[in-house]
RNA sequence: GGGUCGAUAGCUCAGUCGGUAGAGCAACGGACUCUUAAUCCGUGGGUCACAGGUUCGAUCCCUGUUCGGCCUACCA
């Protein structure tokens, strides 16, 4: 295997030379061009970022005074001076601001923005005046001469510490001056494109790092930024956990690497265990160890986590997605509809501020769920269709599920398909499941969970017997799992949640990849290379 | 897998009805130093994805390859 240059992998251009000339300069004036650390200051109470210095009392009224002021002004008109000093000294009794940061545009003359990655904060370096240098020395020795010729070496996108104190300018905003300047670390590759962002889709999937920059440094943006996606999906993800959590739910972590990889139908990863000499699987769904957790007495678990399915990559399917999946014992399936329903509101409605969210051209309203049979539902969108029990699934993927806009269960699936769930008391041929459908994604599964160990086992053996067949993805037998229903488990509700589908719909992308940070991608291939190592 | 569109400067893109290329930004040099995406003046920078073919001549036409976008089929 040959060891790839460094030069290969960050490629070297004219403007990779220019700032490896400036970071050579550099090191000559401050000596350790990547310092280990740079205090801020803690005029918040806690450490001072950009963000929180931005929502600092005094900075926010005089933030808000300068813009009534302003707007009182004709254009191009400067604020009168007798305002600008009363909102200078209150600003300048803040005391010594240090705050640190990466610039986010070139450092054309004394103004430049400094970004913590969410908010940005104007730095003015007065050449007149002077500033220091501080040097990341062991002493943090301080060169009062060479303030202005450091920060003329100093390139979009580098990280910098600046000391000094908060002042208002002509033009209104809230800045610091400058008063001491801590060089902390380069960017030896230049910043995206401020205008255009990233435009590559595999360059902003690939290299994420580089997609969030050019998120907290592009000026217009249509939609959210990349690092709002990301935002989102957290609150998405904490307000579910909180809810469960206050409805009495415990989180567990069940095995990812599995012996037998049950739960679902789909084709696993295999891999390898050594020392045991074992194949094992992914997992392909925690179900049926979280409903063992129930048998050992766990009335309420969920597991936020990954599944893996190696099958086929599209808009919505990642080989690796993150699924909620959660039992609640003395439940059926239609109280887990109403949790599923209730739980999702509160949740769209902390992470998007509104039960109705706009995707692609449609409103989506988490307001309203509707329940539809499956037949209904074929019969609603293909009145020609002849329904039997074999074509019934068929018909509905084709005809009805691109239809399902709005949040609607599809319930009352054929027994034969749902080999975990238990069957309708009104109609044996029936299972008590349901999926939940939007923007004809499959958004959530959940039933009422088969616990009778004699009929799970009778359908672990018809599946094994649709295996023999040819379908590879049918159910294995999990002895174990039988053995644990033998124990007892109460009636029980489950229902598995697509996370990564959910945020699709709160950030209106329409790629499963565009809310995974590091979505799956063919290796890269460095074109160039492969030829000279060809033969 | 099938269809379709694409690959031109570091970035975003234009262009050549076939005569080896331009803009804006970025970089570099200088001027300016209270500016809000790009201040002003100047300079450098391209094997036009790769390999063949047609042609006096190909970045452009043809064929193939590689990589990628979009649509489509199967799985959540």
């Amino acid at each position: 295997m040959t060891i790839p240059e460094f030069e290969e992998i960050v490629e070297q251009n004219d403007q990779t030379e220019a700032r490896r000339e400036h970071l050579e300069k550099l090191r000559e004036l401050v000596g350790n061009v990547y310092p280990n650390k740079f205090v801020r200051s803690s005029i918040g109470g806690a450490e001072d970022t950009i963000s929180s210095v931005l929502k600092f009392a005094v900075v926010v009224a005089a933030g808000d005074e300068m813009a009534a002021v302003k707007a009182s002004l004709k254009e191009g008109e400067r604020p009168p001076a007798e305002v600008k000093d009363k909102l200078n000294e209150q600003l300048k009794a803040l005391g010594t601001v240090r705050i640190a940061g990466r610039l986010t545009t070139p450092p054309r003359g004394n103004f430049v923005h400094l970004t913590d990655g969410i908010a940005k904060l104007q730095v003015y370096c007065d050449k007149k005046g002077g500033f220091a240098l501080i040097k990341n020395d062991a002493e943090n020795t301080v060169d009062p001469e060479n303030g202005w010729t450091a920060w003329k070496l100093i390139d979009h996108g580098d990280f910098v510490g600046v000391e000094g104190y908060l002042f208002v300018t002509n033009t209104g905003e809230v800045s610091l001056h400058v008063e001491r300047l801590q060089f902390l670390a380069k960017a030896m590759v230049p910043m995206p494109d401020k205008m255009h962002g990233i435009a590559d889709p595999e360059i902003r999937q690939r290299q994420r790092y580089a997609d969030l920059i050019a998120s907290s440094l592009q000026v217009e943006t249509d939609g959210m930024t990349t690092r709002e996606v990301f935002e989102t999906r957290a609150k998405v993800i904490s307000s579910l956990r909180r809810y469960l959590e206050d409805h009495g739910y415990i989180e567990v972590e069940t095995p990812m690497l599995t012996p037998k990889a049950t739960g679902a139908a789909a084709k696993p990863f295999v891999t390898h265990h050594n020392a045991l000499d074992i194949d094992l699987y992914a997992r392909i769904a925690p179900e049926l160890y979280l409903k063992r957790l129930v048998v050992g007495g766990f009335e309420k678990v969920y597991e936020l986590n990954r599944n893996f399915r190696n099958e086929g990559i599209s808009y919505k399917h990642n080989p690796e997605f993150t699924m909620l999946e959660f039992y609640c014992a003395y439940m059926d399936v239609n109280g887990m509809m109403d949790f599923c329903e209730r739980m999702m509101r509160e949740s769209v409605q902390k992470a998007a501020g509104e039960l109705k969210v706009s995707y692609e051209g449609n409103e989506i309203d988490f307001g309203n769920f509707e329940r539809l049979a499956m037949r209904d539902a074929i019969l609603r969108y293909a009145p020609q269709a002849e329904i039997t029990d074999s074509n019934m699934v068929e018909w509905f993927d084709n005809h009805v599920e691109p239809n399902l806009t709005q949040p609607t269960f599809i319930i009352d699936y054929p027994k034969s398909i749902s080999p975990l769930s238990k069957a309708s008391p009104a109609n044996p041929q029936i299972a008590e499941r349901f999926e939940l459908f939007i923007n004809g994604m499959e958004v959530a599964n959940g039933f009422s969970e088969l616990n009778d160990p004699k009929e799970q086992y009778d359908r672990f053996v018809d599946q094994m017997a649709q295996r023999e067949g040819g379908d590879d993805e049918a159910m294995v037998l999990d002895e174990d799992y039988v053995r644990a229903l033998s124990y007892g488990m109460p009636p029980a509700a489950g229902i598995g949640i697509g996370i990564d589908r959910l945020v699709m719909l709160l950030t209106n992308k329409h790629s499963i990849r565009d809310v995974i940070l590091f979505p799956h991608l063919r290796p890269e291939r460095r074109a160039d290379k492969d030829e000279g190592e060809q033969e």
